[in-house]
DNA sequence: CTGAAAGCGCTTACAG
DNA sequence: CTGAAAGCGCTTACAG
């Protein structure tokens, strides 16, 4: 341990002002002679000085104003069901400290909500922001406002490099995307084949599933694995008998198909047809550990499930933010999660 | 929000008594009359009083005085050099507070040497510790005097129901085997068989492996793959010469071998035989994720491993001992971590 | 058995 | 421009 912290009263003694004189200087508030600010500044500096979080916290009457911005959890959207659940973890956590979060949640699949909820957001003058970027331009749009008014921000779930953001927490989405070829490739014997499905109602997801199959197909001509054929398969609209005409489509002209891999979340959705029409030779790989998904893990149906641990994205989100608010600690730009591979056996520990 | 926390302040008005008498109550400490006792006690319930953390985190003059008790990492035994970095970050988030750690480390194979640091850590008379039952009788021992000490203790890495310990944090020894199991299974191919190393040098290890074979052989039956043939190997001893011959010996009587499973985390000496007699057939599946074992990951020798999450383990095991001891919340008794699949792609995120 | 007071390290008016 | 004082909620002697 350090000998021993210096506290404002040292500093004050050293520098024969009062304790009230170096509170001044070192929060550049009020007036201050210019000797006497570099004469304490420069004592602080020599002793190391850091403030007493605790009685700051203690003392420090208004609380830290957080606001989260996500897309509200649908049952087709279940992905999105865990990210409160690290929300409410980090600020149990936080609970002795005056902090408090206000989860404000948009629509998926509609720009206009998203755009009237930032209007919302910026009307409670937050001190914070956790977002989730989904909307490109519009969050571009929301994010410079922010740095406008000094507000910080932290990303979950994607970033964009075009903005001010204070740290991104969560998927590494190219790496993932290699995960994934690597677990397909595992499961398909050889010489047999894979099919890639996209399943993407609205555009906004496009970026992010193109990014995870440009990883996916990365993998194998770097492991040599080069003579494995790709099939692509994009459904706009998963509705059981829309899905079924697509894959016997493709199935029929591929007969060699054993392994289907899905960029997204919705796997299940491939899973329910493969375990009606009873196609048991084919294996499925794919996205994000929810209920409905699990339920075809456990079942053999879908052999790996890739997790990219959505409450730990947030919880760690705001950690940030409060840390960085409270302590001025300023957290690492980016940190990529691991990737986790899930099969039937080690599921129930991410549940 | 709670509409308010009530204050000792709040208890002494509405008891018609001073703050001290109140702090008396609530501290058990001193003599107070039954009849105050009893009102004051009344009171605090129904305000739902719960003492302000950080105030107290102020006032309070003595540190919190904890002690880790772990072996100490050697090249032999790599796995535990991760167990100082949980306790490490676990100690810089609690920098605010009045907390300590003292970390002793014995040698992982002299039962003499931990016995002789179970005193050294009652010495400093410890308000809490953390250790690694290694060796199961002195541990239980060490575990009886400090429940008679009335010193609450962790586990990490393994815990012995005998003990009064207050939580335990790490892998489910029996699931992890099993989850090995399963990807063992789904890197042999049909037909083929598996090699099952044990390397023991001290007896201790005994029981932690043979759990997790345990797991890993319960795999088979339950999903239908009964067929594949298993044989046991122990090394005692594990020198280059003396693997070399035991497993061609294992190998020349079996041939269909396809794949090795290693119990225990030294897969890289078994991956250095296969390496470097250029048996490229063979795949290996194994524990833990230090250097050694992930070059042999990285190059492809090693399908899989298996981590357990050593620094989690300590890291959650402090957190815990701090906020029983500082914050009186107890902890669920077994937290078991997450079995981590590990490939050759998403290694990386765990280093 | 109980109360009044000092103090943990900081912040916040207030007075000069 | 600067100092002295009050107070955050609690704990810790000390005096009665």
């Amino acid at each position: 341990m350090t000998p021993k912290k210096a506290r404002i009263k040292d500093i004050a003694l050293l520098a024969g002002v009062s304790i009230g004189t170096v509170d001044r200087v070192l929060h550049k508030r009020g007036e201050v002679a210019k000797k006497t600010r570099e004469k304490v500044t420069k004592i602080a500096r020599d002793l190391d000085y850091s403030p007493n979080f605790i009685a700051q916290a203690l003392k420090t009457r208004k609380k830290i104003n957080l606001v989260s911005l996500l897309p509200e959890p649908t049952d087709e959207s279940a992905f999105w069901k865990k990210h409160p659940q690290g929300i409410q973890k980090a600020m149990n956590e936080l609970d002795p400290f005056p902090v408090m979060l206000n989860q404000i949640t948009f629509d998926l699949t509609d720009e206009i909500d998203f755009q009237n909820k930032t209007s919302k957001v910026l009307s409670v003058h937050p001190d914070g922001v956790l977002l989730a970027p989904i909307f490109t331009s519009e969050s571009i749009t929301f994010c410079n406002s922010l740095t406008k008014k000094n507000i910080p921000f932290v990303f979950v779930d994607g970033y964009l490099r075009e903005t001010q953001f204070l740290s991104y927490t969560g998927e590494d989405i190219f790496q993932s995307g290699r995960v994934a070829g690597q677990l397909t490739d595992m499961v398909t014997p050889e010489k047999k084949d894979i099919l890639i499905i996209n399943i993407a109602r609205n555009l906004q997801n496009v970026h992010h599933l193109n990014k995870r199959i440009e990883g996916f197909l990365s993998f194998f001509p770097e492991s040599g694995r080069t003579c494995r054929k790709k099939i692509n398969l994009s459904i706009s609209d998963p509705v059981r008998e829309k899905i079924r005409k697509a894959i016997y489509k493709v199935l029929n002209k591929n007969p060699d198909i054993a392994t289907i891999f899905i960029s997204g979340s919705k796997s299940y959705k491939i899973a329910d047809f493969i375990a009606t029409e009873g196609i048991r030779s084919i294996n499925i790989v794919g996205y994000d550990i929810h209920e409905q998904n699990v339920g075809y893990l456990k079942s053999g149906i879908i052999k790996f499930l890739i997790g990219q641990r959505p409450e730990e994205q947030t919880y760690k989100g705001v950690k940030k933010l409060f840390d960085y608010l409270s302590l001025n600690k300023v957290p690492e730009k980016i940190e990529y999660l691991p990737v986790d591979v899930v099969t039937s056996e080690n599921v129930n520990f991410f549940l």
